[in-house]
DNA sequence: CTAGTTGCAAAGCATTTGCCTGTGG
DNA sequence: CCACAGGCAAATGCTTTGCAACTAG
């Protein structure tokens, strides 16, 4: 049972009021607000915990850091908007039918991950 | 112009018998057998270079290291299978179509990573 | 009280760089 | 020859861990 702590509810509320997948480093930089001196070797651990107890899901883009999404988010299947000026990314609804054409015979799909590239509406 | 080296000969060699994405760790494994004192920094240096001369290509897969594959592949879009048993990166033909779709309004599109993970031929 | 958390500093790992030796052209 | 390439070791950047101090319950 996570005991509450300031650093933790400040973590916590991150997730909730960016509404969008975040870096260790991004929890660290919207949460220090709230606790001026915490540590970033917390946040890592905390990411860890919460990604243990299920409250978060690894959202993993190429060529970017981890990131991590509330779980509730998570749940219902879908895809993820990477923008090449900001850098942030963001949660995106529906899904591509008909992967499955693309295997070679004998392989086995079992999911997959599909990021779009390109600018979001602000930084377009 | 690149010199003609034999750990460079090697490592070409390498992508050429391989013919899948390769991470410099298994590139090093890979040409090691003809040059036993192959050096890891070598092999990313080398990397970076091919990488410059436009030989070779990224592939990044979630969570997974970086591995490169042959630029002449690389220049028909596809996408890459992961098997998730052996960890080997595939080579797949095709794409999905309409995922413009999927875009909020204001965001534009300008390219997309698909990653489909299970397991392959040889696995399954 | 006292076990779970945190901060800080040190340890790890993968990748990069400095520097001097070796070698291809 | 001699400038580019390679080996080795140190430096880096991100992430993890050890440990003593702190605090929520």
């Amino acid at each position: 049972m996570p005991r509450q702590t300031q650093q933790r509810a400040a973590i916590d509320r991150a997730f909730a009021q960016a509404q969008r997948p975040l870096s260790p480093a991004e929890v660290l930089a919207a949460a220090t607000g709230e606790v001026p001196n915490l540590n970033l070797s917390t946040v890592y651990r905390t990411l860890r915990r919460m990604q243990e107890e299920g409250v978060i899901a690894p959202v993993s883009v190429p060529g970017e850091p981890p990131r991590y999404e509330l779980a509730h988010v998570a749940e219902h299947h879908h895809h993820h908007f990477h923008c090449r000026r900001c850098g942030r990314v963001f949660d995106l609804s529906g899904c591509p039918t008909g992967l499955s054409k693309l295997l070679p015979r004998g392989f086995v799909l079992e999911s997959h991950t599909l990021v779009l590239h390109g600018l979001c509406g602000q930084c377009a």
